[in-house]
DNA sequence: CAGATGACAGATATTGAAATCTGTCATCTG
DNA sequence: CAGATGACAGATTTCAATATCTGTCATCTG
């Protein structure tokens, strides 16, 4: 029994992402997870004010772990752009793709979680299309890309390509066509930035 | 009373209509189209085989509508295609916003018949593509734009505007910076596609 | 006295019995 | 006899009683 260590609230979210895999976002409880933790659940609201505040910091978390393994992407200055774009958005759909594709009932359980929380959601995206406008403003400078406004367009590629991440259309990304369908798209945006 | 008209298919449709409008999908009954009719459930069920069959049937006549408006700017062969596809789009996503923002709970009531007929929606989605195909054929052999494949090219502009005419997304309809952003994304697009 | 507890009120979810619906078909009617 | 009917069996939904949960707080404990 682990009951003898300090609760911290890092403990509390692991506790709380182990309670959302076993029973899903409808049946996981504050109860259930204090009893997770061998704690009563007033020690939980010690840490987190609402539920809802407990369940934002789980999806924070989960979505935060996707934004770190593109931010390497980002950075890799040296790159020709154009390449770091196609490569940038290859990840955000694989790694999507495989987060479906490994543990459906968790995706879409933390999709459900991500339909509760649209204010995190919008700062995760807010970030996500940050990324892109680092990218498309190295493309501009490097004077590979066309645009009159790099954030604009950042934005606008992303939703050209929300196909290929928005978790609605997950059950698409397993149908055999959509590698050739994410490449027709790419190659259409991709030409449309080249200066 | 109307009791005494012949019973037919389309009376059934439009009662059908009729009653998902006032009740919804969920609470939307082949008894409660029967009432409506003033006839037995009986008699519902020798023109369609389930109510699945009768709900597919309200749909794809939900779905033709759209098609129809869209199909005249298809047509009209003499003017410019880019202005023809830009149009198109504009129509499209207009048409939508409409139906959305005019009566959201009908809106909502459709969206749910789609969600329940995928193979109807896939006929609907395949003859829009292949509008957006004659008129990409169209500025091919105009040598206005430029691609490989016509097809596959209207089906990524088709996915690249998802944005503009999902309706999982028509709660985004009424933002105010949607314009803006349908611009961006056509722009990048119709860039892409120029010769 | 910082941090944990559990009793409590009001809100929400579960459950199982009763009502309604779906789809069939033998029968009726014009 | 073509077309409508309504009784029926099994599936699904509704509803109200019951249980559980959320969030608070006075009390306890090391």
């Amino acid at each position: 029994m682990a009951t003898t260590e300090t609760l911290t609230a890092e403990r509390i979210l692991e506790a709380t992402e182990e309670v959302l895999r076993r029973h899903g976002p409808a049946k996981a409880t504050v109860v259930d997870v204090a009893r997770a933790l061998g704690v009563s659940h007033g020690s939980v609201y010690r840490h987190f004010r609402t539920k809802a505040a407990l369940r934002e910091a789980v999806t924070m978390r989960w979505l935060d772990r996707t934004t770190g393994t593109l931010s390497g992407i980002v950075t890799e200055e040296d790159r020709d752009p154009e390449d770091r774009l196609r490569e940038w958005f290859s990840a955000l759909f694989a790694a999507k793709r495989r987060k479906a594709g490994d543990d459906p009932e968790l995706f879409a359980t933390y999709s459900v979680l991500a339909g509760e929380n649209g204010e995190a959601v919008g700062r995760h995206l807010a970030e996500l299309t940050g990324q892109l406008t680092e990218i498309v403003r190295a493309g501009v400078d490097a004077g590979v890309f066309t645009t009159t406004d790099p954030a604009t367009t950042a934005r606008a590629l992303f939703h050209a390509t929300g196909r290929f991440h928005d978790p609605v259309y997950a059950p698409e990304w397993e149908q055999p066509g959509i590698d050739a369908e994410f490449e027709a798209v790419m190659g259409l945006v991709l030409r449309g930035l080249r200066a």
